[in-house]
DNA sequence: GAGATCACG
DNA sequence: ACGTACGTGATCTCC
């Protein structure tokens, strides 16, 4: 090592401890002191030190407000919030931290960690030796050099971006000398550094291609044409300046030797005593683990005995043990389970858990294992067995015998609950605890494997938790009345949908290119355009710029505000359109873009090269209704309202050749629900005689005759029938129809009075939430609202408003997912080829080959129909066609 | 990571 | 007097 380069890390204090703030939720320690930023930064700390192993260390910091760049420019960061109590509250703990790290820290009056770091950093290249820089801020990519790296980070503080010369020459084509050009030309609004008006990052990057410096820029300012050029020449001064101001400077008066800021690593027990005051007991389990054997981490939690199958003779334990395992845990790592990695199994018995790797399970050995994963009639319990069926099927893997999942019976005792971990259900049920996986694996990019027996110990005692956890939840759904919910329901749903996600739907990349092309043309014209009728060139992405542009510089009308700015979204913009061209331009600038990058870069990106098609995720335990979602990407959002969206959905095509795509969904499902569980008279009548519904609501509503309904009352019936199910109120609705809220409480007390029921259900479902503290669909799904007592009124409302929507939308939810479960059931009874693709909430999406369609569209709609009896019909309407635009 | 916006039911 | 419609996920910007 003796004849290795030395490498000093310099950490910009303030700028990671201002990420870390920002990126991490509040947390605070037992006194209520918040820690979020120091923990961050310690996470941070970990990393780098693991990483880049730095022989010298050295954590700057600003000092006070004033430095010498405010000499030349007053206005020198400002407009910049003062910061926040929650983090300067947090500075005293962050430096003793660093102190635990044995770590040295220096700042200086009159100039920045900036400046700090760039004399230091130049006096490790005299030296001869590496530096690396750990930022949030890119004008420090200046510094970068054959001998200087710079660590960015990225999101939060938990991923960086390593800057060398080269990096930023393929990122940006510039040298790092000429960083400060950029911000020369584009300024820096964060710093108050102005640049020059109208020029962004594209425009600067333009620029110093053609010109290479701000100053050369300036020599040939004449030749720069049209208003970019006339912005030039008018803000030369502060282009200059702007320059200066982003500078580094590098010759700080201080007096570090190399020698100073050597650094031998941190001394683990006081590092254990500091993390230990800030009570960081993830960190310091974390730490016991990275120092392989430091022994004594156990705290709490208990080992659980495990057989890690290694020779022979656990090979044969194993396999004659199979006959009476009933419960295993696949780990995997990542989010999408289309693309997780194995990383280990354990199986267990009553009695013993064995554990192998990943690339055990996919040994020859391991047959007789994978058999008894295929077995059906091998009940399993496990963990998430969705994601399990998922990650095993990409190699190749069958799973059956799906019985119970601990974490699918836990959403089902409580929708709502935010921690689904293993580590988080142990807390709930009153279990001993075991380690986090994050404090195994780490988080996000930190994630990395331990040694083999902190794995297999860790997995072993996840194995023995979710035993733990089995009996009493399967007790506690029977005695809440969800035992028919999961076992009929719920747990063969979960294998239904894996089923779905693994056929997957064809997409074609061709038709979403073409499309992509057409949107891009208009995408580049609009933009010209309304950066011309605004007179300079602005990120229309950005509301805050766009609040600016509209307000500040067109003077048109503000309306709402946000907690950063002006609002922006479309509801404000559409009342400014008849001000301002640029309004509705911006408007489909919107659209577009939304679609460009959404719909056609994001659904591109998920088409698996190998098969074409595009495999999604269905949640099953996220929504607190008990409806599903979709991820990876998200097909229950597909464009549809707009023709220009709706095109989108012609990509979704049959995977064999000659099928159809035929989609069948509820009609009014919502309200038929209501008319059911409410009771009401006149809305079941109505649905009985097939009437239309809104159109019904209108009459009653305005007293008139069915011929007497015009369109204008139809909309405002069917906005009054989705606000009844959202959970009335008068506010609400005046604001969907643009009217006054006494209009809008008078359509309410009109439909209250005309449908009795509905108004009794409404007083009686929050009657039951107060006594109960939870509301239940149909079939006995359970929602807690703990909030339905709170003193303040708007929490209480928003609570009330859930007690009326979840049983309506959780019925429905109920419905569909039985019809899915008959749907399959049917598909197999009849050996039909027939394929169901994906559920949208109230519709499903089917695959069909010619000679089964007669069948297919008396079949679904049918089963749909029949699902669930309710007092009044349900209706499914089918639409068959070659692709899923067609199918309408 | 949070906030704003917008796509769907 | 209070000031929101119910339920999701993806993308982008900003600190």
């Amino acid at each position: 090592m003796g004849t290795d380069r030395q490498k000093v890390l310099l950490i910009d204090g303030n700028s990671i401890v201002n990420r870390a703030f920002y990126a991490l939720p509040p947390l605070t320690n037992s006194s209520g002191v918040h820690t979020n930023a120091v923990f961050g930064f310690t996470t941070m700390l970990l990393k780098v030190i693991e990483e880049e192993k730095p022989t010298h260390f050295l954590v700057a910091f600003d000092a006070g407000k004033v430095t010498f760049r405010h000499e030349g420019y007053a206005e020198y960061k400002g407009g910049r919030q003062k910061t926040p109590p929650e983090l300067s509250e947090q500075f005293p703990l962050l430096k003793e931290l660093i102190g635990a790290f044995s770590i040295q820290q220096f700042e200086l009056p009159g100039y920045e960690a900036d400046d700090i770091i760039g004399t230091l950093a130049r006096m490790a290249e005299e030296q001869g030796q590496e530096a690396v820089i750990v930022s949030g801020d890119k004008d420090m990519l200046q510094l970068a050099s054959d001998g200087v790296t710079v660590l960015l980070t990225r999101k939060g503080v938990s991923e960086v971006e390593r800057y060398t010369p080269e990096e930023i020459a393929n990122r940006y084509g510039l040298t790092p000398a000429q960083i400060v050009d950029l911000k020369g030309l584009m300024g820096d609004s964060s710093d108050n550094i102005p640049g020059i008006p109208g020029v962004g990052e594209k425009t600067a990057l333009k620029l110093l291609a053609d010109y290479g410096t701000v100053e050369n820029v300036l020599d040939h300012q004449g030749e720069i044409k049209g208003k970019l050029g006339e912005n030039v020449r008018n803000n030369a001064d502060s282009a200059r300046m702007s320059k200066k101001l982003a500078t580094i400077f590098r010759e700080v008066p201080m007096d570090w030797t190399w020698d100073k800021l050597a650094w031998s690593g941190y001394d683990p027990s006081q590092l254990e005593a500091g993390l230990r005051k800030l009570e960081f007991r993830s960190l310091i389990e974390r730490l016991d683990l990275y120092a392989a054997g430091a022994g004594g981490a156990a705290e709490e939690t208990e080992a659980v005995e495990y057989v890690a199958v290694l020779e022979d003779k656990d090979w044969e334990a194993l396999n004659r043990d199979l006959r009476k395992a009933d419960l295993f845990i696949v780990e995997s790592h990542g989010d999408n389970p289309h693309q997780s990695e194995g990383i280990a199994i354990a199986v267990a018995t009553p009695e013993q858990i064995y554990l192998l790797t990943y690339e055990q399970l996919l040994s020859q050995e391991a047959s007789e294992l994978k058999e008894w994963l295929a077995d059906a009639s091998k009940g399993k319990t496990g963990y998430d067995l969705h994601r399990a069926e998922l990650v095993l099927a990409r190699s190749g893997i069958e799973l059956r015998g799906q019985e119970f999942d601990v974490q699918l019976a836990a959403y089902l005792l409580d929708p709502t609950e935010a921690d689904p971990s293993l580590t988080g259900l142990l807390q709930r049920h009153g279990q001993r605890a075991i380690p986090s996986d994050e404090a195994i694996y780490g988080k996000g990019v930190k994630f990395k494997l331990p040694a083999r027996d902190v794995l297999f110990s860790h997995l072993a005692a996840k194995a023995d938790a979710v035993r733990r956890l089995a009996g009493p939840l399967a007790k506690e759904l029977d005695e809440t009345g969800m035992k028919t919910l999961y076992y009929e329901l719920e747990q063969p749903l979960a294998g239904i949908l894996a089923g779905m996600e693994k056929q997957g739907i064809r997409t074609k990349a061709e038709a979403l290119e073409e499309l992509g092309k057409e949107f891009q043309t208009g995408i580049d014209r609009m933009m010209t355009n309304i950066h011309r009728l605004a007179g300079m060139e602005f990120n229309i992405g950005s509301t805050r710029q766009l609040g600016e542009v509209l307000f500040d510089k067109l003077g048109l009308p503000s309306g709402r505000k946000t907690k950063t700015g002006y609002s922006t979204d479309a509801e404000v913009l559409e009342r400014l359109a008849p001000y301002h061209e640029i309004v509705q331009l911006i408007l489909n600038y919107r659209t577009l873009t939304k679609l460009q990058s959404t719909y056609i870069e994001g659904l591109l990106k998920e088409i698996r090269p190998e098969d074409g098609k595009i495999h999604t995720y269905f949640r099953q335990t996220i929504a607190a209704t008990g409806r599903l979602s979709s991820q990876f990407p998200n097909l229950q959002n597909i464009p549809i309202r707009l023709e220009e969206g709706r095109q989108i959905r012609k990509a979704f095509v049959p995977s064999e050749e000659g099928w159809l795509i035929l989609a069948a969904d509820y009609s009014q499902i919502e309200l038929r629900v209501l008319a059911h569980i409410s009771g009401d008279e006149g809305l079941k009548e109505a649905f009985r005689n097939e009437m239309d519904i809104h159109t019904k609501t209108a009459m009653d509503v305005f007293g008139v005759t069915a011929e007497q309904v015009d369109s204008n009352m139809r909309r405002q019936a069917k906005a009054v029938n989705f606000g009844i199910v959202y959970g009335i109120s008068d506010y609400g609705l005046s604001q969907n129809l643009n009217i006054t809220r006494k209009e809008a409480g008078d359509f309410i007390e009109q439909y209250l009075s005309a449908f009795p029921g509905v108004r009794k259900y409404m007083d009686d479902i929050k009657e039951q939430a107060r006594i109960d503290g939870y509301v239940t669909t149909l079939i006995g799904r359970r929602r807690y609202l703990p909030d339905i007592k709170a003193s303040n009124f708007n929490i209480r409302s928003f609570a009330e408003r859930t007690a009326m929507n979840t049983p309506i939308q959780g019925t429905a939810a109920d419905i569909i997912k039985f019809a899915m479960v008959r749907m399959d059931e049917a598909l197999k009874a009849r050996g039909l080829r027939s394929r169901m693709l994906l559920q949208v909430h109230d519709e499903l999406v089917f695959e069909v080959p010619p000679d089964e369609l007669d069948t297919m569209k008396e079949l679904v709609p049918a089963i749909m129909a029949e699902a669930v009896p309710l007092d009044v019909p349900l209706k499914a309407e089918v639409n068959v066609g070659l692709n899923w635009y067609e199918a309408k």
